[in-house]
DNA sequence: CTGAAAGCGCTTACAG
DNA sequence: CTGAAAGCGCTTACAG
């Protein structure tokens, strides 16, 4: 009866009602775990670096969102920060045993590989957020069309007039990061020049650092996609301790909108991830694999945020 | 003998650990809690409204070092955003269910009365980040020196030849707003000026528009103390807006050392708060109640940071 | 439909 | 010291 049951009559309801609160009575959750095998909860799996955990205001809102989005069912969200290999052996291991029904993973660097396929193969349920290299087939998981909202600056920046578009890359080990200079490439089409592309690593410096080379090579440039907002406010910086005004002389486009984007100066154009939604569909989507449903994958659209740098 | 136990012979340890190995034993964590009625996993729980938890980096870097410090014990970190007061109801519920053995408990504005106290009539180990305003002897904490911190600001000041310092204080239910305002007043001793006091909510924001209070009110001040670092930041802005120059004109510090800090133009002066060492300090304090030693507080010396701003 | 019993997989006190 | 048994507090299949 205390899990809902059927018909019972309102006063024999009340009654027990009454009983549980006077007695202060809670089901003991590990006695519930054990007798039904689950465990209730679902594990936050960080794959990243410290530093970036810190840099990048991405997270917070990809953990506040699946926290959020777990408590409307009553399920405690579980931390876990594994950067290096050794946290990951670790992570690996508590999440093969039980303590948790599924993982949401995040910030999968296709170099993490080892920790996928070990929950792959454990059979644990778990979404990825962004696509899981690799694993695309077997792992739902829920990713930005970040293919889309990149062409989405290319073509802008062209209507614009602006004639020469370099771009400063994500890493090559994540999707965001390769789809991102697909879609680069794709739209240079045959006018892609190797020397208008530079390597980032997402941090800001990599951004500074990748403005100064542009800057070296192709000083005739008259706009730079950088493929998250930190390097592009990087790449401003530079920009400004160089000489070069922002928009009128470089225009600058970034990907993400994190706040510091909208108070920067100039403020920041660039593509807005619904980090609010991705999360909140990792969750009905590892909710439904946990159900026993097969595994989905979603794609939502960005949208290109015009402000003053572009 | 799987729990450590007593002499066993090699040969006999090395046979069942292969056995363990080769099957893929793993103890069942639900049928242990069961057994030991001990959860072995502790929650962080960050009574903070939204938006100051993607703003305020400091949340990051406690949680981070938090999870750290468990991770050395095998114990999960079990994450809990409570914000309102109906995520705080439920946050209660939890904890008191035996779905933890602990709790870290971190930002407590003395409006988060209820919950706190929910917590210590429960008998839950708990340690609070900064002192638990109203329940100081009722459960251990561990806290920066604010006062401390504070003065040392004033002092570097009033050597610097500063005559007119004012303040922008942080919210008044907490204890660091409340350390850092008392050593203010302190300082000034029979020379306060009320008018030189201004108050803020740690918010970039409220440092912006309590700077331009400030200089309202008493355009001939030469330095002012915010509260935090990112009050600080928006204090910065201002001035330059308002064609003043830091620190030629007027000096600004803040508190907390964020990252941002150190990266604005001119670099920040401020007090550093250890946070690493306090969530350590943290993990330190909580196993030790959990495992049955009476709550200890802590206080942690800061370190004052001077860089271009003052 | 109801209620007593078995079972979940550990730990630990206890008999041998 | 060792090994079998009881017990942790639930859920659920099953007999009544």
């Amino acid at each position: 009866m205390l899990n809902g049951g059927h018909w019972v009559s309102p006063s024999a309801l009340e009654a027990v009602n009454a009983a549980i609160k006077k007695t202060g009575y809670r089901v003991n959750p590990h006695a519930r775990n054990l007798a039904t095998n689950r465990a209730n909860s679902v594990a936050f799996l960080l794959t990243e670096t410290h530093d970036r955990l810190f840099e990048d205001p991405n997270f917070a809102v990809l953990v506040r969102g699946a926290a959020d989005a777990l408590a409307v069912h009553d399920i405690p969200l579980v931390l876990i920060l594994a950067g290096t290999d050794d946290e990951q052996r670790r992570a690996t291991e508590f999440l093969t045993s039980g303590h948790v029904d599924g993982v949401l993973l995040v910030s999968s660097h296709a170099t993490r590989k080892g920790i996928i396929s070990n929950i792959i193969s454990a059979g644990i349920p778990a979404i990825s957020c962004g696509i899981p290299l690799g694993f695309e087939k077997k792992m739902g998981y829920v990713a930005a069309d970040d293919y889309e909202g990149a062409q989405d600056v290319l073509r802008y920046l062209q209507d614009a007039g602006r004639q020469r578009i370099a771009t400063i890359t994500g890493p090559q080990d994540t999707s965001g990061g390769i789809r991102r200079l697909e879609a680069y490439r794709d739209h240079q089409g045959a006018e892609l020049d190797e020397a208008l592309i530079v390597h980032g690593d997402y941090s800001k410096e990599s951004g500074a650092k990748g403005m100064r080379e542009l800057l070296n090579r192709a000083p005739g440039i008259d706009a730079v996609f950088a493929a998250n907002d930190l390097m592009a406010l990087g790449a401003m910086e530079v920009l400004h301790e160089a000489g070069r005004r922002t928009p009128e002389d470089v225009a600058v486009v970034g990907f993400d909108d994190i706040s510091a984007s909208s108070a920067a100066t100039p403020a920041l154009t660039t593509v807005r991830q619904p980090f609010e939604r991705i999360s909140e569909e990792m969750v009905r989507l590892l909710l439904d694999v946990i159900a026993g449903k097969r595994p989905a994958a979603i794609t939502i659209p960005t949208e290109l945020v015009v402000r003053e740098s572009a």
